[in-house]
This record gives structure tokens, C-alpha cells and sequence, in this order.
DNA sequence: AATGCACCCAACCGCGCTGGA
DNA sequence: CTCCAGCGCGGTTGGGTGCAT
């Protein structure tokens, strides 16, 4: 069906940035007799501007309940947890950060947050590790450029920089994810990272994929959605419920999904894995067992080798000896070579 | 100082949904 | 049931700003 523009093309309707005036007459006439008609606003307030621009003004920058000024730590870690669950929906994202407009919370996204999780080797659409064999190239670059770094640094007889042993590890554990996944297109691992995100995100952290918390020491069972709302994921929608209790958002959320809020929950927690997952994408054997608690788990402290957690839901510790292993500067040229040969056998193109 | 470039974010655009006639 | 006005939402744009050369 078509639709009336908001403003008629041949009107000359004020566009581009609003004056101080401008604002002052929007504000004034709201406090004085409230928006009512968006569309009829303009005119009875004296405005030259469509009634769609009024609202976007009004709603984005001048409601006076707006918080302005940088985003916390927290308010990150809400979105991203939101948005894993609910992916585009800023304002149903934005409905859980209280002052904040979906605007905002959009732009943020994808001036910073996007980049970061890019940077980290994540897709920020799927919140996975990335696959494309562009990224692939990155970190095998980033290998490269770390591996001259240190030539050189043996060359002049100095060590290498101080964060030169990190990122090599970092780049070869997620170039070796991303193979993985790649070869096995069904599961991944996830380690060298101290990241709270990354050991938090059921889609990350290869305990959820098994079905099991790293926080917790029972597994749960599947979450059975009996509210209105799908979400992809319900495992982040219940960690996003427990980050957003801690921020004493007034609207439960418990609301939207019929279910309860966890409200013990350390800022990172999370209570299931995903549905989906588990249904299309049989998992892997956890790698890496996780400690109950994060707040005692520093995985750059023990520069990304990970001494191995005793759990009763710890299915080997053979993958993790040969993780150790790769890890290990004296034995990794041969795990590479493994790789490559397998690589190079195998029908994907990888580039080297 | 001038220029180019990248980044940020306010504002715009167009589509879909809702509810009333 | 259809039509349509109005609104809200998500994607996109472009001007302003800061930094590098």
C-alpha cells in the first residue's frame, strides 16, 4: 500500500541540524502541552520542520530524561549481551538502558562495539568467531608480523616486546579456532582470551556448548521459551536478564519471556546453551575447563597456558595436553606442520 | 598552514506495523 | 475486509571534527 511522505515534497520544511531556537520552541511547547499529533506539532509549536524530524529531536536529544556522555563497561557488556540475544533491535536493547536512545546505542555499536569484537576475531552479527578466510589472512598476518618481531628482536640480541609472546599465541589459538571451525564447521574452541565476553558467551565458551555453565557445576537443562518472544539465543537472554537486574532496570524482563530472573548471578553468568546449537551443530568436547568462579580465572596471567581446572564435566584431558602442547614453543613447529599438512589436503582453499 | 583522511553521531529516509474509520 | 494516517524502527547519510602528513 503506499503511504503519504511525512512532508510534502514541495513544502519547504526545514532540514539539517537544529537551531538553539528551534529546540527552545519544541521544548517549550512539549513541557507546555505535551507532543500529542507529531504531525500537527510543528505548526501549533511554530516550527518550520516535519513532524517526523520534531520526534526524532525530541526523542534522540532533547526528552529531558536523556543520559548523555560515554558508555561503561557495564552498559557495554548489556548491549552486547542484548544484542547477541536479540540482535537489531536497539530499541528493544535500548529499553534496557535507561536514558539511553536506541540512536545512541546504535551508533555506539557500530562506531566501537562492532569494531572491538571484530578486532577480537568475532563476527558481531553472529557473535562467533569469524570464518571468512579474510580474517584467516589477518591473523596468519598477525603471526607473521609477530614471528619477524621476534626475529628481529633475536637478531639485535634484545628480547622480544613485551607483548609480542601474547599476541603470537593469541593470533595462532584463534587462527586454530577458526581452522577448526572451518574443517569441522560444527563446533570451536575458545582459549588465550581473559576476555569476560568471550568466557561468557554461550557461544564461545565451549562449555555452553555442552551444555554446561563454567560457572556453575551442574548442568541445566535447555530453556523452554513460554513467553511471546523467540529469542536465538536463551542462555545470553538469561546472562542479559541478570546484567540488566544489576542495573535495576524497573521493567523485568522476566516479563517479555515468562521466565524468572537469576537474580544471584555474578555479572557474568549465563544459564543454558543455545537451542540451536546444540539441535544443528553437535558440540565438540569441551577443550577447556572452566573454574566456578571467573573472578579467580586469569588466563593472560599464565601467558594463555592454561593450566588444566579439575571438573566433573571435564570430557578429556587429552585435546587439552595437545593444546598444551601446541602452546608450547619447543613442540608447536610440529602441531603447525600437523595443520598445514591437514590443511593443504583439505578441499577448502586456504590461503597461506 | 594546508590538505587529506578517518571517525563520530545527529539527522534523514523508507519500510512495516497498528489501530481507527 | 480494505484503506489510510500516524508512529516507531532500523539502515544510511553527510556534516563536523580531530588527527596525520
Amino acid at each position: 500500500m503506499g503511504r503519504s511522505p511525512c512532508c510534502e515534497e514541495s513544502s519547504s520544511v526545514k532540514k539539517g541540524p537544529w537551531t538553539p531556537e528551534e529546540d527552545e520552541k519544541l521544548i517549550d511547547y512539549i513541557s507546555k502541552h505535551g507532543h500529542g499529533s507529531w504531525r500537527t506539532l510543528p505548526k501549533r509549536a511554530g516550527l518550520n520542520r516535519c513532524g517526523k524530524s520534531c520526534r526524532l529531536r525530541w526523542t534522540n536529544y532533547l526528552r529531558p530524561d536523556i543520559k548523555r556522555g560515554k558508555f561503561s563497561e557495564d552498559d557495554e557488556r548489556i548491549i552486547i549481551n542484548f544484542h547477541s540475544v536479540l540482535g537489531n533491535k536497539w530499541s528493544k536493547i535500548a529499553a534496557h538502558l535507561p536514558g539511553r536512545t536506541d540512536n545512541e546505542i546504535k551508533n555506539y555499536w557500530n562506531t566501537h562495539i562492532r569494531k572491538k569484537l571484530l578486532k577480537m576475531g568475532i563476527d558481531p552479527e553472529t557473535h562467533k568467531p569469524r570464518t571468512d578466510l579474510n580474517h584467516l589472512m589477518s591473523l596468519s598476518q598477525l603471526l607473521g608480523m609477530s614471528n619477524l618481531s621476534s626475529a628481529i628482536s633475536t637478531a639485535w640480541g634484545n628480547k622480544p616486546l613485551g607483548l609480542q609472546p601474547d599476541i603470537t599465541q593469541l593470533a595462532k589459538i584463534q587462527l586454530v579456532q577458526n581452522l577448526l571451525q572451518l574443517i569441522n564447521n560444527n563446533s570451536f574452541v575458545n582459549i588465550g582470551n581473559n576476555n569476560p565476553y568471550l568466557l561468557s558467551n554461550p557461544n564461545l565458551n565451549p562449555l555452553f556448548l555442552n551444555g554446561i555453565n563454567p560457572l556453575q557445576t551442574n548442568k541445566e537443562p535447555h530453556v523452554v521459551l513460554s513467553g511471546s518472544e523467540e529469542y536465538a539465543n536463551p542462555g545470553l537472554y538469561s546472562q542479559a536478564q541478570s546484567q540488566c537486574s544489576q542495573h535495576d532496570v524497573s521493567k523485568s524482563l522476566a516479563d517479555l519471556d515468562g521466565g524468572s530472573i537469576p537474580q544471584d548471578y555474578n555479572k557474568i553468568n549465563s544459564t543454558t546453551t543455545s537451542r540451536e546449537n546444540l539441535a544443528e551443530n553437535p558440540p565438540l568436547p569441551a577443550l577447556v575447563a572452566f573454574p566456578p568462579k571467573m573472578g579467580t580465572f586469569n588466563q593472560m596471567d599464565s601467558g594463555c597456558n592454561i593450566a588444566a581446572q579439575t571438573s566433573t564435566e571435564s570430557p578429556s584431558n587429552t585435546i587439552f595436553d595437545d593444546w598444551e602442547k601446541l602452546l608450547d614453543d619447543e613442540t608447536s613447529g610440529s602441531y603447525w606442520k600437523e595443520i598445514l599438512d591437514l590443511t593443504s589436503t583439505s578441499a577448502s582453499p586456504i590461503l597461506w
